[in-house]
DNA sequence: ATTATATTTCAAGAATGATTGAAATATCTC
DNA sequence: GAGATATTTCAATCATTCTTGAAATATAAT
């Protein structure tokens, strides 16, 4: 991942609404939630949903697919995963016992040595 | 972890110069960083050093403190830990398999089943 | 005490992001 | 095609955040 990829995912997330509604629509699963649904359920104003829906999908940390009028939003597993693994990335040299359990050694790409 | 505490974590880092701050000092490992050893390292003024630290420091994810006259600042591990306990939090409905490798059951306090 | 090094504080200007309301588009039902 | 529902677009205001430069503090060395 490039920086200013996990830069872009950092802020769409750093935000009390757009941090619900991706928790939400983690929560939701792979099946998504319409708009609709997601702004009943937290109480936004529909335009001010579209807005933060559109950074996190500019962020491709959510897809979109239209089913009627209703258009459902996904999350994106992946990108939320990327970014960990970027976080965790040449944690503490190499020397392991430092590292938080679940960093580097179980998750990078086999790159444990 | 409260919501107000992970985004304030994901702010701090959802910027350019504190990433790379941040990254730095957890390649540094436990025994930290220099301000000025990290102004040097990334070009930064040291004001606007300061500036980010403050931020980062705020957000609790480096800790400080003073050696004769360098002020010494060291990543905190757990703080960005518990953010990614957050984000993977509830994932999928409790449904594996749609959640990423190292997600929920391997990451959090036991709520396998 | 004076000078040098390391870092922080303060204030101002420029840039970016969030919220609101009104209007527009797309789809569905009759 | 007229009206209803779901969502998006646009523009304006307001608030936050970043950057820069100048001055201040703290420690160290002579």
């Amino acid at each position: 991942m490039k920086k200013q990829n996990a830069v872009a995912i950092l802020a769409a997330l750093a935000q009390d609404n757009r941090l619900d509604v991706f928790r939400l629509l983690v929560e939701a699963g792979p099946e998504g939630m319409p708009a609709g649904r997601i702004a009943n359920s937290l109480k936004l104003q529909p335009n001010a949903l579209t807005f933060h829906l559109d950074q996190l999908r500019d962020a491709s940390l959510v897809t979109v697919r239209r089913d009627g009028r209703s258009m459902i939003y996904t999350a994106r597993y992946e990108a939320m995963n990327s970014l960990i693994s970027y976080l965790t990335d040449n944690c503490c040299q190499g020397q392991p016992g430092y590292c938080p359990p679940g960093t580097a050694k179980g998750r990078k790409s086999e790159k444990v040595s």
